[in-house]
DNA sequence: ACCTGAACACCGTTCAAGT
DNA sequence: ACCTGAACACCGTTCAAGT
């Protein structure tokens, strides 16, 4: 795709070198590939996990993605601990520019805080295969409890709380009733989907007995309801139960 | 060191083999190394996590650890990733070896659940570093949903409810809040601890100001609570929730 | 200014060879 | 039977050198 694109700049059908044309349109540099750029560098990294999976992202790998030495990435990112890092400053940048979650919270804490949970899900579900990152990676502040990377977000969450009447206290209780709840969930729905379940997997309930479940009969006779998917309902519900909880928290602290 | 073992046990300073009185004494081997043993490396791997960190444990490294090179290791463990779901099995295998946990639901449900997520919890905390792996290896039934590891967990999970009274629909639901909130919880608590937090981290609340807190007033101003752990209470607190949420359930489905 | 070749230390893993 | 030496392919990272 890019050498296609580099060979319709340079040269036309009649072998005419084209170049000077794009230039004194104030385009592009002919095609001398763009030069690499540090959000360029980490998008490609997003994107490689979630084609390949994480294990498989190497800095080698990673520049060949980009049309260029491995060593060349050390310009814009100081090593891979720091690219994983990008990456997940990306994924939560992502979630504080979606306008829906941004909106200050007019409409009161429980709107707003309806609307910071599915801005994450929405995140967490367009990149399974990366969102584990945003839990594991060492946070920003680590005597925060519990250690959410961000304080971006933190920052967001407790001061809408307060400026919809809770105490201090009950900010702080609430954002840890909702940071588990939300690793939880997306958690798992997330692992769900990026486990690349082969389409061989799905158990069909025919007369084929999968081995593993000669041991498991309470799997086995359960196994139809256990592998429907029912993870959107269910996170509205838990989430509107949490809600109700976080309601408590509120007159209680 | 390995030679200089091997010297003092198969000869003394005369030159006698003294072997065989050891053997005689019915002991191990002289100290010839007890043969390595698939049990033993797992074992060690879980101790090298637990002291340094998951990312620095290496077959070179393990080896060592056990007095062996490292490609002694693939007579007993085909290789790192098959070594890293044993440490999964161990730590699974741990919460079903505890009597507490695994007393039969003879108290109703609730008392079976409450222990359940007990067992849980204390293996969560006995090895917060290697934890996570429970989470992050990919599950053995990936077309269970979610697909935490070992059906024998859920297998037991599952039977307890339906012991109890719970339909098989219900059985499913109480399966999905429970694991939900499990995971939620414990990755969050273990990842605090695992969090190696330097004594220069907890951020006293002294006048000298961290940077990072020049734009996050609201995490500044609750920065005492933030860095307060209160993971057992909330812990106890959300199960109990968890537990009405999941009565109702059983009664509705 | 931006990229690369060559090099270094360290991986996981295999296999023929040692004891 | 159990362990190791030597080797291979592949890592992350550095730095002097190329354009």
């Amino acid at each position: 795709m890019t050498p296609h694109e580099r060979e319709l700049t340079t040269t036309d059908a009649d072998g005419h070198p084209d170049a000077d044309a794009a230039i004194v349109l104030g385009e592009d540099p002919p095609s001398a590939r763009v030069p690499l750029d540090r959000r360029r560098i980490v998008d490609a990294a997003l994107e490689h996990i979630e084609e390949s999976g994480l294990a498989t992202l190497t800095m080698r790998r990673l520049g060949a993605r980009l049309d260029v030495e491995a060593m060349s990435l050390y310009r814009y990112v100081p090593g891979k601990e720091d690219l994983l890092d990008a990456i997940v400053e990306i994924l939560i940048g992502d979630m504080h520019e979606d306008p829906e979650v941004l909106a200050a919270p007019e409409c009161g804490w429980q709107d707003f805080l309806q609307r910071l949970a599915h801005g994450v899900r929405r995140v967490a579900l367009a990149h399974p295969k990366s969102f584990p990152l945003v839990a594991s990676r060492p946070p920003e502040a680590p005597w925060l409890r519990p250690p959410l990377r961000s304080l971006d977000w933190v920052e967001t969450f407790l001061s809408g709380l307060c400026s919809d009447g809770f105490s201090d206290e009950a900010a702080v209780a609430g954002y840890r009733a909702f940071t588990s709840f939300l690793l939880g969930h997306l958690l798992l729905e997330v692992s769900s989907l990026g486990a690349d379940i082969g389409p061989l997997d799905v158990l069909e309930d025919g007369d084929d007995e999968d081995p593993r479940l000669r041991d498991h009969p309470t799997v086995r006779r359960l196994r139809r309801g256990l592998g429907e998917d029912h993870a959107a309902a269910e996170f509205e519900e838990a989430l509107e139960e949490l809600l109700n909880r976080i309601a408590v928290i509120r007159v209680e602290l």
